[in-house]
DNA sequence: GTAATTTCTAAACCTAACTTTAGGTCAAGG
DNA sequence: CCTTGACCTAAAGTTAGGTTTAGAAATTAC
């Protein structure tokens, strides 16, 4: 076993605990990119462990792996991250959650003012605001409150 | 225009914002139960008005179509449901809501360990606990950390 | 030197939450 | 009466994030 022969696939499976298909589609969707032994088979670094951990801590905090592609671009390109480099990116994370946890007390906030009121007019109450709608978990398109309902 | 002819699809889905597909949908999901009339075509109550306002703002808190199914259950069946009735099941939703605000501060606080003390393991930091993980946003299945990595 | 694993690619399949399409019916206006 | 627009059903298509399958080639184990 020689020193940069790198990691197998498998390997790389084991040691994150992703499956192997899900470690494939990553790379068809550009979060990592091994290179290819003589016989054409996927070798890693052991730094892509940290990268795919990575990932899987992005998707919790509800991040999608297009999002994710674009924070990764934040690490060097030619060197094995370092901590700090890990530590910046991480920060980023941490911005997008606490927006997420924001809007998620906001609403909150007013659905309570809804319950307390009585008036449980909730689509004035909680949705009308646009910005709170905003793709707060989108799968598909959501034609939201273009009026408020009188009832 | 007598009392009781109910409202076609298309005006309720104007008053909510939603598409007439999207409430075909939902009603194929259990979510909603309109009658027909003579011509086979569907009438709805006023108060379904309220009723898909509430899935709409269930959904931006993250319940699937299932667990809205799950709360709706909490009203009345054979009367129009009283404001009271409403803010019985907002409240449940609100719980639903806590949790989640819950989860994601635990992990937000995880995540500021790992920057903060620069060991940045955050596969042991922030996944390590199979309780953070337990499908905060789950789809399709996914393995995470049956053993966490060493680099 | 085989046999058993792994890995390879491409394409099909899966779930959730809908939308779109196709072909036909109902309802309202003039 | 006739046309236009709203509505009907059933089935297929869409996106995200993967998994499964099939058939073939590379590796590893004995």
């Amino acid at each position: 076993m020689p020193v940069s022969e790198g990691l197998s696939i498998g390997a790389l499976a084991s040691r994150t605990g992703l499956a192997v298909s899900a470690i494939r589609y990553y790379e068809a969707q550009g979060l990592i990119a091994p290179w290819r032994n003589p016989g054409g088979q996927r070798r890693y670094q052991r730094a892509d462990i940290r990268r795919l951990s990575f990932v899987m801590i992005a998707q919790q905090f509800g991040l999608s792996l297009p999002e994710i592609r674009e924070v990764l671009a934040g690490l060097p390109d030619k060197r094995t991250p370092t901590p700090r480099d890990w530590a910046r990116i991480g920060k980023g994370l941490r911005v997008h959650l606490d927006q997420r946890i924001d809007t998620l007390t906001r609403l909150r906030d007013n659905l309570d003012g809804c319950i307390g009121c009585g008036c449980l007019s909730l689509p004035k109450c909680a949705l009308y605001n646009p910005d709170d709608r905003a793709k707060s978990k989108g799968s598909g398109p959501r034609y939201l409150m273009g009026d408020a309902p009188e009832d």
